[in-house]
DNA sequence: ACTGGTAGATAGTAACGCTGAGTACCGGAT
DNA sequence: ATCCGGTACTCAGCGTTACTATCTACCAGT
């Protein structure tokens, strides 16, 4: 059996990495390490890194290299004014589901 | 840009249709229309009886064929003790997410 | 020299929703 | 009688996304 997260992250955690990077800027590692703590145990790494990537192409977010003092440079987002928009239509998209989620749940008791 | 819905569906979609099959037994094209009503004009009908089938396959519903007046034969589906379980599971999984969500909102302002 | 923590990249896979087309049944309008 | 629209379900092919697994690279401490 699938685990059900995995299917609902779609979509979802695109917003959850924007609306941190709203808050301030971070890089991969950081974002997995955060996750991680917040009790999502099974995002992959590379599923992170490669959401980067998207986010970067699509021009929701501006790089920068910053060498780190131990290991690799890292490589440093921040959200740009397009994913600031982006971010805004995320949230207006999940408050959506989220009421019409919630109104089921209500319904059956 | 495709729409942030239809990825955000993937996975609560199933949770959404089994939500509204623990309500009362329904078929495909009923549950199309309900959702269109609900504000979901986007969701195609081919995905709903994909999404059906699929349910069926892993015994989480049972189903029965009934007549209809106006039309091909129905198919009946209603939530079995599995699916209950299933739907259970599903909530819990909702509930981790949209608390996580809420409280990224809520951050950031 | 080796291990472990830090930091990022990538090829291949599976799941899911969408598109677009098709089949079938029925009643009313032309 | 014929056509059209509403009802009801099916299917092949596609794009997007997250996961798996593996790889590279840098540094500190043992």
């Amino acid at each position: 059996m699938p685990k059900q997260i995995t299917e609902m992250l779609k979509g979802t955690l695109e917003g959850i990495v924007l609306a941190i990077l709203a808050g301030r800027a971070a890089y991969g590692y950081e974002i997995t390490a955060w996750l991680r703590d917040q009790g999502f145990t099974d995002i992959a790494e590379g599923t992170i890194y490669a959401l980067l990537v998207r986010i970067e192409q699509r021009g929701l977010v501006d790089v920068e290299k910053v060498p780190s003092e131990k290991g690799p440079p890292r490589k440093v987002y921040t959200l740009n004014a397009a994913g600031r928009a982006y971010l805004d239509d995320f949230w207006g998209t999940w408050s959506f589901l989220a009421e019409r989620l919630e109104q089921l749940r209500n319904e059956g008791k």
